[in-house]
DNA sequence: TGCGGGGATGTTGACGTCAACATCGCGGAG
DNA sequence: CTCCGCGATGTTGACGTCAACATCCCCGCA
């Protein structure tokens, strides 16, 4: 800065000025610092204003397995949000559950430059041992932390309604589940909510097919169902594990819906595009994206306060080619 | 820092010491320090910290469409690589090509508190005007700026190759394109390498398909293709395409592989779970990000010097049920 | 002609950390 | 008993920026 001062001759003052659009420059000054700064190819230290302002214009992001399709499509939201406000993102994973891992972070994280942390899926229960810096706004999104701050998340509960009296209207006596992986806080509440409602509709429940979020799963699942001729209607968790499940079920010409109606989570851009099209509960990922920024700046505007501890965003019933009407197999 | 060190009745310098784990403190007065920390909920600033160090950690990471699968995977490999590396992550989008925005991302870029800046598949052509910072280490992939800045990209021209020889093989008189948008320099790049294939083996060149990464683009382009018994063979710049003509074709009950072969590209985790199952070529994301990194970092570490300006990493051919041998249509 | 006022620019110091150097105290060798 | 050396700890200043305050100059009005 000082050299820029130098050429232009002016004092650093007056470049600090130019470079944060002050009014009281004189055009004419302001031209000669601006043609010093791309001479010398200045550009501001970051970490010296920051040092300064004591504020960092960049929150962080915690993500489990970002190349997942809701964590992904999340993610991106909260960056083109953030950009909005003026804000960078940066990311920290905990892919692993290990201590030493979650050491690593919670020390990163207490040296990282950030004025807000997003949460978004720490599945993990062991993450709920990670120590979060004393006085830095968080929000959580579908995770361990829910309840311990504030949240922005899926309505899972909704979505999970809509889609078991979807398939009950279409006549099936019940529906199957293939779970989610047992330390994953969406799995268990999905898992919760269908076994509730058929409950609450006099259904017998039947046993929960346990998957790991993987197309695989459902595959493996499949070969079961497949077998399996009293059922008929299947509720996945998420729409990977119900692409899995379709085909284990083309391979044994089990016809879908005609045989077994199948239904998603999550409406991935390809679940329309399965065969047949899959019937799944659509995530607004980016409307997620967008509270959970907006809460993060309420609060590092007002130091610290919380206005809601629980934003519930609806998830919406996406009826495509998958399911239909109850027809007894065999 | 200093409310710790009269806590702990040291100096400031001892408490930066115990922070940096240096040797030369004693244990006492070391469990002092720690406890006195504990108490009073420090955390190191990082600004300072950087402000005197000179480096920050952390890289810049360039995305376009961050939901989508090629960008997704990368990043999350690179976020991996990097946290190996003792580094964090910084995202900055630049996902529309207006002067504005771009003016933006270059503003925020100059000020970005980086060590280092990864350019994912920086598309659109006028990111090309992207001004960089001087003495900025960066790394490409796929990129209009490849060519004037070191990169490490798949292997289009191989992967392409692999999937047009691996349907002539099948006994297809020509193999059809289904090609991404223009602006795109893979999309550009697998056409091109598509055109030059079938010209050496003396093969006639269909017209080009136009789509735009989007499984509708595909669906779209299937009804056309359904309709013109002449095509036996199709190959998709991705995957999404590719499942977007399945259905098209499902849809109007054209078999597949019977009638027509369809292949992509990307090895998308769904690809192997659609019907049919996907021939696809496998693109080593994970590889790129760890590369893209360590380029990196060997520029960081050496001032600025690359070694080379170009890696490739390999795309393999994955063949699926979507492909089969040439059929005459009707 | 002198004085007040306001806009443009300059000067100073502090943000928190750490490298470099200074100091202190203790034990062992001569 | 003295002195040297070394390990533990303390002191100082500088990193780059910007808010606050100081200064300077020019203009208009009495």
């Amino acid at each position: 800065m000082n050299d820029v001062a130098r050429l232009a001759g002016v004092s650093g003052q007056t470049v600090s000025r130019v470079t944060n659009g002050s009014q009281s420059v004189l055009p004419e000054t302001r031209r000669r610092v601006i043609d010093a700064m791309d001479a010398l190819g200045y550009s501001p230290n970051s970490a010296a204003r920051a040092l300064r302002s004591g504020t960092f214009d960049t929150i962080g992001v915690i993500a489990h397995k970002l190349a997942r399709t809701g964590e992904s499509r999340t993610v991106e939201a909260v960056v083109e949000a953030a950009r909005d406000r003026g804000h960078t993102v940066t990311l920290i994973d905990v892919d692993s559950p290990s201590t030493a891992r979650l050491t690593e972070a919670a020390t990163r994280l207490s040296r990282q430059a950030i004025d807000g942390l997003v949460i978004i899926r720490a599945e993990v229960r062991e993450a709920a041992r990670l120590t979060l810096p004393r006085d830095l706004p968080v929000v959580v999104s579908d995770s361990v932390f829910m309840g311990r701050l504030p949240a922005v998340s899926t309505d899972q509960e909704g979505g999970t309604r809509a889609v078991v009296e979807h398939l009950l209207e279409l006549g099936h006596p019940t529906v199957h589940h293939i779970a989610g992986p047992s330390d994953s806080l969406p799995a268990r509440v999905r898992r919760l909510a269908w076994e509730q409602n058929l409950r609450a509709r006099g259904r017998t429940v039947p046993e929960v097919i346990q998957g790991d979020w993987t197309s695989e799963s459902g595959y493996a699942a499949g070969a079961r169902i497949a077998a399996d001729p009293s059922v008929t209607a299947v509720f996945c968790a998420n729409d990977e594990m119900a692409a899995g499940l379709l085909v284990a079920l083309h391979e044994r010409s089990v016809d879908v819906p005609g045989d077994v109606s199948v239904a998603g989570f999550d409406d991935v851009p390809l679940a329309r595009f399965l065969w047949p099209p899959l019937t799944t509960v659509r995530q607004s990922f980016d409307v997620i994206g967008r509270r959970l920024v907006d809460t993060l700046m309420d609060q590092i505007r007002d130091g610290g306060t919380v206005s809601s501890y629980r934003q519930l965003v609806p998830a919406d019933l996406i009826v495509r080619a998958s399911t239909g009407a109850h027809r007894p197999r065999r």
